[in-house]
Formats: C-alpha cells, sequence, structure tokens
DNA sequence: GGCTACATGTAAGCGGTTACATGATTTA
DNA sequence: TAAATCATGTAACCGCTTACATGTAGCC
C-alpha cells in the first residue's frame, strides 16, 4: 500500500516542516486515523528525497543545531493528488482483541463477562468525553472547502464511532444480564 | 501482544479440528475481529504444539492424506482461561486510509469529496445489509452463558459499527453539499 | 479427465514497534 | 544545573501478506 508516504506528503502539501513537527502531528491531529513514529519517518523521508517527491532545506537553531526543513514538490505535489483522487475498496474489520475475547467468553460465566463490558464501557466513555471536548473548537458549521471542514468531519467520525461502540457495550450488559429463562 | 495463539486456543477450547479448519473458521465466523492465513496458522500451531499448549493426532482420509487434529491441552486451556480474563486497554483508533484521505482532501474540491464519501457510503451499505442478513440466524434472543449470545453480541457489534459509519458518511455528505455563505 | 476443495507447509518482503544511540536548546 | 523538549538517526524484531511449493480426494 504505501499509505505512509501520503500522509507525509499531504501533511507538507499544507505546509513545510520537519520530520520533528511530523512526528507530532501524528501525535495529536492525525492520531484518530493515522500513526507513526519518528523510527519510521526519518526513513521515509529520505527515500521520498531519494525519489525527488520532497526536498528539504536546513535551517540552523541556536548555534549548531540543524534542522531539516522539508517541502514538497511539483511531483510530488502531482503523485499526492492522483492518490488524493483514487477510490479506495472499504478497509477489512480492524483487529479487535477485544470481541475475540468477548466471541470466546461463554466459558467465564456472565459475572466475568460483565466485568470486562463495563471496563470496556468506562474507557470508551472517556475518550468520547475527550473527543466532544475537541469538537467545542468548532462552535460553527466549517464553510465548504476549507481544512476546518475537513477536520471537523474526520472528528465527527471519531465521534459516531465511540458512541456506535459505546452504545454496543451497554447493550451487550444488558445482554448479560438477561434472567434465565 | 501475541494474540494470534489465544484465537486459536480458543478455537480449540470449543471444539478440536485441523489446521486447515481454523483458516475457513477466520474466513468466515471471526472474520469481523479477526483473521489469519494458513501460512500463520501452520507455523502457529507448530510452536503451540512445542510448547505443550495443544497436541494433534493424525487422521487418515481416503487412503493417504494426512489430516493434523488439533485439541488443547490441560496447560493450554489453563493458559487461555488466564488470558480470557484479562482487562485490556481500550485499542488506539485503527488506520484508516479512507479517512486520511479525506483529511487532506479540502484541496480536491466539493465535488470530488462528494464522490469519494458517496462510493464509500454505498461500500458500507451493502455491507450492512449482509450483516443484517446473518442476523435472522437469531430469531430469538439467545440465553445467557451461550455460544450463541457472543456470537450474537459480536454480530451486533459489527452492525452497529456499519451502521455509525454509514450515519457518518452521510452527515459528511450533507455538509459537502452545504451552500456557501 | 479436469475442476474444485481439502490439506500442509516454507520464504521473501513489508509495515510497524521498541529499543538503541547521540547530542543541542530551552526552561524552571 | 537539571530536566524537559527539540532534533535526527539506526537496528532488531514481530506480525502479517503474498507468493512459492506440493500433493490428495471428491465430484461432474
Amino acid at each position: 500500500m504505501g499509505t505512509l508516504r501520503y500522509a507525509i506528503l499531504g501533511l507538507l502539501n499544507r505546509r513545510d516542516m520537519s520530520g520533528y513537527e511530523m512526528s507530532k502531528e501524528f501525535e495529536t491531529t492525525l492520531f484518530e486515523f493515522w500513526t507513526a513514529r519518528h523510527s519510521q519517518i526519518y526513513p521515509e523521508l529520505k527515500s521520498l528525497t531519494k525519489e525527488g517527491l520532497v526536498e528539504y532545506k536546513i535551517e540552523v537553531s541556536g548555534t549548531v543545531l540543524e534542522k531539516k526543513v522539508y517541502s514538497i514538490t511539483e511531483k510530488g505535489r502531482d503523485l499526492f493528488l492522483e492518490w488524493e483522487q483514487t477510490l479506495f475498496p472499504m478497509p477489512a474489520s480492524p483487529k479487535d482483541e477485544f470481541r475475540l475475547q468477548l466471541f470466546f467468553s461463554d466459558c467465564i460465566g456472565a459475572k466475568r463477562q460483565l466485568q470486562m463490558l463495563t471496563d470496556q464501557l468506562s474507557q470508551h466513555e472517556h475518550r468520547l468525553q475527550h473527543l466532544k471536548e475537541n469538537s467545542k473548537k468548532f462552535p460553527t458549521l466549517p464553510p465548504k472547502d476549507t481544512e476546518d471542514l475537513t477536520d471537523y468531519m474526520v472528528l465527527r467520525g471519531a465521534i459516531l464511532r465511540e458512541e456506535a461502540t459505546c452504545t454496543w457495550l451497554r447493550e451487550s450488559i444488558d445482554l448479560c444480564k438477561q434472567t434465565e429463562d
């Protein structure tokens, strides 16, 4: 697939930045749908440079410390825009250790099942609360064709996903509590 | 993590089976939350055998063809039940190439955005329809502490997830259609 | 006889994580 | 002056996919 390169090109298409700044972006802005550590970013930047898709100039902070500030090239932008317009087949369901555990959990009894489910629920509720805090940054609907709008859309996606998970967990809790017939 | 071994132990805790049968289970029953190819399963079974967590006896179909029918050992069951009762931290959001693409899509214009969104929507709607077909196998709520109930719970999880995705995509489509102000 | 399903394995390579490694700059 | 942050890299390893490799059994 090689998606990481497009994530990097996408960031550089918005603004020039260093590898270090990119790693911060992956930890914060992109966290909901893509992540990458610096140990993956630096080698990728190296190969993108080699292919002429990005270039960099060195900036010196202080007296010695060198920073490589990357920018996207014409060729890089072309490749990025091509990817940006391709239609993808929907991905396979993500692996989920908790669902796997739940699937086999008939052998441990309803009481234990409830413990696991309530634990997961509280974690997802906290996550949802956090996402809703973030959405306060958008008091009004961002206008069409802006970065703000796409930011808002992916945030809404994360919120709806967490809400669905919480709904599912509560429903499952009720199912485990049902009285025998 | 090493989750694959627990998926295999979980299957063998339900019933004895061959590696080939397991790969079919991963393709069908477990598909919504875990998958594994035979190229991963056979080596794992080898190492589980070495560790004494599973064992096998050879069955002959026809005249020559040998089939290894695996069963879980006492030691394997102990390890499985321990895993089955551990509380997991909620997983990081799964990587999602489409959301990444959407996040950067302000540069391609609302028309193209709409094409991508409607394409994804139709795919997820089909998937949802398929899952709802499957749920017809449960005309009545399965009773507590049964395999049927856990089967039902993970199926409900898949359905609620797809419904949330469809809701999100429709909402995003509306956002892209908004008139300028 | 030919096709599909049954059945078991190995090897190369990719994407990703964790850990190793080094050093400068800023802030408390 | 000590700690946190900035800044860039490499190496070992793991989980997984794709492809290679081989052969049998059942069915039309």
